[in-house]
DNA sequence: TTTT
DNA sequence: TTTT
């Protein structure tokens, strides 16, 4: 009785975290920077978190600065602070599918989008 | 260089908190359970973020228990807790589209979807 | 280098047609209304291909004129018209998850989903 | 009573034609291929329909090959066919967002995301 | 805090 | 008709 869909474009803020599992299970952990419409704003960080195959994709071809576009499902990871007994909570974007997008090929050999990198140039 | 889409259904966990600006805009602020797949896990609760003339529908049709659709944007808002002096953040889910899917009051009339299946019976 | 991702609700304007291959797999074919946001206009009909598991699921629980939230990715199947030798297309949403939203007999019932809340009968 | 959320990223198959109304209204069509996850496949091919200020971007700064992030819907435009009577469709995304991924800048730069991981640094 |  |  819940859907649940989460489509994001962005990219790797460090190189993946990931970690094996005697179980057999692998999980990258990595941030990922996605701009919001204005320029001037910080972007939002989110953590996204991978297992499986393309957990093993992802150690073995995202890096710092990848441009990945990734669907998945949004959760909350909740905690209570023992300090403090607050509770917390951390969202986590689980990812069911990843897409490396661009690489560093594409930058070298040109093109792309033409007139870009002044912001007064996209309004938008 | 950024995409942020968000699609989510589940129900209001509370009547919607509507606040009018001097300015003439409106916001409603209200929380979203979308279960997970397992029935046994605790469902996500989203924190929903309404303006405009999507956050008056919210302000008149959304009630505690209404099953809600939604298309949006995830956003984390941060801020420095001035106590510990911690970095805090809130995931925030920014709604452009509001689509109202029933709530349980629909059910008690008898609401739902009669004798569907005929084209020109499609109530909706 | 492509991410494809569409979120739908909407009911179903059929009961789904099952095909079982003697490989072992599963597929469930049906038609989902999905509303436009004018109610005068027409809703739009889609397409709807599930493999595996939950098509299973499909053909024991989807009913003409269940509620459906699907989560999937578009495709264009093409062919050649015989008679006219013209290039068609018909659009195919291939369904990644599928989440039983309510139906006509829960409006009736007030229940929710026939087998609902055990999680035994729920396999997906 | 409905909800309908695509969102794809692919590349521009041509540059956009555009058509400006004497009411004013801008309209920039385009055709978009979006990979399949498996390379040896034709991609899929999607007509955006893309109206108001995004038209205008649209016609500003996409050329063929531009890489496109898009957030819209699914619609089904229907007609009969004069000669055969036939009826027939065709799918259309109609974009809500826009997104240029990708810049010149990136290109002239060369190799991702310099300096990453500080949010000062984030370059897009 | 929702709902089935 | 895109791109790698």
């Amino acid at each position: 009785m819940g859907v649940n869909s989460v489509t994001l474009v962005g990219r790797a803020g460090r190189d993946p975290e990931v970690r094996y599992f005697e179980s057999g299970s692998v999980v990258a952990n990595l941030t990922l920077a996605v701009n919001r419409r204005s320029r001037d704003d910080e972007p939002d960080w989110f953590n996204l978190e991978i297992w499986g195959k393309q957990a093993q994709v992802a150690a073995d071809y995202v890096k710092k600065g990848s441009l990945l576009g990734i669907i998945g499902s949004l959760k909350l990871d909740r905690w209570t602070d023992r300090a403090s007994g607050e509770e917390r909570s951390k969202p986590v974007v689980r990812v069911d599918r990843l897409e490396l997008l661009g690489s560093k090929r594409d930058a070298e050999q040109g093109g792309g989008f033409p007139g870009g990198g002044n912001e007064e140039d996209v309004p938008f």
